[in-house]
DNA sequence: TTCGTTGCAAACATTTTGCAGTTTC
DNA sequence: GAAACTGCAAAATGTTTGCAACGAA
């Protein structure tokens, strides 16, 4: 098998957008990522905060949480853990106090190799459920 | 609240993508419904297939299991259960045998009321792992 | 006859790709 | 100076929408 690895260079604006990520709980799109940056960034572009997205992606220093209405939602907090999704508002909450370790082995099934598990929790968030 | 609910006719080209959903396991795409029924409905188009999709989750008749590759995939057996994804051909298998109940006790979160839950694990599947 | 459903095409939104110019090493 | 990275624009995808024709009640 051939391999041919890309070598990375140095790149402020990639700095930056991992900086970002890693600073959010908001698990942003890439629009979302775009537009927080874009005041620090004025020359950001679309293609660029995508190209990065995928090179974090490639990586593993990012993981896809979730699509919300077609969007693609990101977390830098690759810790494993689950997601609340508000049907509501389309937020995507961290829920780091459930036991995954516990859930894991719940999933577990018999002569196949699981790689990782994704879990959304659906529901309406607290803030939803006042305005409503 | 003023709801306004639209009637429903009957039609056979509903009736026949139904029917099909409810008879495979293989979590199909706008798509794959499309490719799979056009032989037997030479007139189906892709936008009756969108319609009648939306048309289904809205009644709950079918949810959305997973996305791949940008595509949504969706089911009829609407039975509380989590799904096996092949990360290498994009294959979505149902795993019925994980004790849903201990999972979802697993996954409680205080003070927040959960609708649903979905439980996607993620792996390399037995025909991708023979073939590699 | 009414109005839900279909097929088609156009519109839309998200994401990917190609390319020329810029930056990093 | 080679090659990665950026910005921009065009293209590719998946999905939604508008509308005229069709079909069920």
């Amino acid at each position: 098998m051939i391999t041919t690895t890309k070598k990375t260079r140095n790149s402020e604006t990639r700095n930056r957008i991992y900086e970002y990520l890693c600073g959010t709980t908001a698990h942003p799109s890439a629009y979302m990522i775009f537009e927080d940056m874009k005041p620090q960034i004025q020359s950001l572009s679309m293609g660029t905060v995508y190209n990065n997205i995928k090179y974090f992606e490639e990586k593993g220093m990012i993981i896809n949480v979730a699509n919300v209405n077609g969007n693609a939602r990101y977390d830098a907090n690759t810790f494993d853990h689950i997601h609340f999704l508000c049907d509501c508002c389309g937020s995507v909450i961290d829920i780091m106090d459930v036991d995954i370790d516990t859930v894991k082995s719940a999933c577990s099934v018999k002569n196949t190799k699981i790689s990782s598990i994704k879990i959304v929790l659906h529901g309406v968030c607290d803030t939803c459920s006042v305005k409503s």
